[in-house]
RNA sequence: UCCGCAGUAGCUCAAUGGCAGAGCAUUCGGCUGUUAACCGAAGGGUUGUAAGUUCGAGUCUUACCUGCGGAG
């Protein structure tokens, strides 16, 4: 029995869509996952994000999780989902772009990463193994490998030295994940996994990590021999790393086609609605970014008709929504100026209202990538939502 | 009326007689597997007024104006 089941349900160009499902939830791709990272959407209560907002998965990030609370208590709580009450799906990342991203901090072997917390400045120890139980102790129904993040201008001869370390922790990630899953430390095993047209295990799936930077040749030998190995759903990792829009546009366009129709395919950390869009036309079923929410935090907001920064002046006699073509709770309700408002006063409302609609934008525009997919207007669909994404940046001039 | 203290950016305040600055506020920008309710930039001044000393005055001297405190 398999942990995941993954069909795909209309074509239109390279693009797809797809109905994912978990022991814990039916996705419905192509799909945009909110980052959680601490075990909350910074800022976004679960009950929006179930009912309203209507997320059927999440992340979780192990790193952050393994220096606190620690798996000790996850364990003790039961698992990330009890511990958190969020019931639905959740994919934990491998603390693999952490090493990447706090690079001051660590020292990289053969054996894995050791580091210091950024929290107490303690000795701690990550490797494709740690990163396997820690993911179980989670409880997660999508686990990633543990990889190595090069960055996006990386040269070839580092981006090949990554990829080959990289391939050995996938190995000893797949191996010492297999072992977890027959030795009940999983803390998300559900006997009866929700209902379905297939049987699945109950088990966790492992998704393995695609590198090779912005070569082609690379990148073409990680697929092959991530494929080779063997996963549940391939993940395209390290893009918008600092490399140029065009590159990872690039990079995906030669990539993504190639991934294996029978499995999902993950974007990891990307991106705007302009990169989701570009990236499903070219064969992508899974997003997670940090974007709706560390914006929405900051002050900008998405809207069908572009970027908008709420501590814009113009703002703050406006009595209209974020987005007139938004039905989020926030839209109906909220004015910019009252959001601006908010935002220049310190209140803490103005990041998770933001946040909020963000995600809705987000989470709404998948589904309407969705049916386009499915109607098989997807290319008119793409044109005119780029289109109307100008519409503000235009007025400006 | 007298005595004392104080007047510098919108606000609160720095600045041995030697290029007048900071924080906050304002305006604008950024944020892509979250160390981020964060980071960055810009605009903003006849240093209360008027004289004087000095190569040079926010700073020293004098007068005046305003505010605060005290005395009467």
């Amino acid at each position: 029995m398999k942990a995941i089941d993954w069909q795909v349900t209309a074509r239109d160009g390279e693009a797809r869509a797809g109905i994912l499902t978990t022991r814990r939830s039916i996705i419905e791709t192509p799909v945009f996952m909110p980052v959680g990272t601490q075990g909350a959407v910074k800022g976004v209560r679960f009950e929006w994000l179930e009912n309203e907002l209507d997320a059927r998965i999440i992340l979780g990030n192990t790193y952050h999780l393994f220096l606190r609370p620690g798996i000790d208590i996850i364990r003790k709580l039961g698992g990330l989902h009890k511990f958190s009450s969020w019931p639905r799906s959740i994919l934990t990342d491998s603390g693999g772009f952490q090493v990447f991203s706090l690079t001051d901090l660590r020292k990289l072997t053969e054996e894995g990463v050791e580091f210091r917390s950024h929290i107490d400045g303690s000795k701690r120890f990550l490797s494709p193994e740690v990163s396997m139980e820690v993911q179980a102790a989670l409880g997660s129904e999508i686990v990633m490998v543990f990889d190595e993040c090069p960055p996006g201008k990386a040269t070839p001869e580092v981006t090949r030295t990554s990829l080959e370390l990289t391939a050995r922790w996938a190995a000893r990630s797949k191996a010492r994940f297999d072992e977890l899953q027959d030795s009940e430390m999983d803390t998300g095993f559900l006997p009866q996994p929700i209902s379905s047209p297939t049987d699945l295990s109950g088990k966790q799936a492992l998704f393995g990590i695609v590198q090779g930077a912005a070569h082609l040749d690379l990148r073409k030998e990680s697929l092959e021999r991530t494929v080779e190995e063997g996963f549940d759903g391939y993940a395209i990792g390290g893009l918008s790393v600092g490399e140029e829009k065009p590159v990872m546009y690039g990079v995906l366009e030669f990539l993504a086609p190639q991934m294996p129709d029978d499995a999902p395919r993950y974007l990891m950390g990307v991106g705007t609605p302009e990169d989701l869009i570009e990236a499903v036309a070219r064969g992508v079923d899974m997003f997670d970014c940090v974007i709706p929410t560390r914006n929405g935090r900051t002050g900008s907001a998405f809207t069908s008709r572009g970027k908008l920064n709420i501590r814009n002046a113009r703002f703050a006699d406006d009595p209209g929504p974020l987005d007139r073509d938004c039905g989020c709770s926030v839209c109906r309700r909220y004015s910019l100026a009252y959001l601006r408002h908010l935002y220049q006063a310190g209140e803490m409302s103005a990041a998770t209202l933001i946040s909020h609609h963000n995600l809705a934008f987000f989470l709404d525009t998948m589904r309407a990538v969705r049916q386009s997919i499915t109607s098989g207007t997807f290319s008119r669909f793409r044109r005119e939502f780029l289109n109307k994404l100008q519409e503000n940046q235009e007025a400006d001039v």
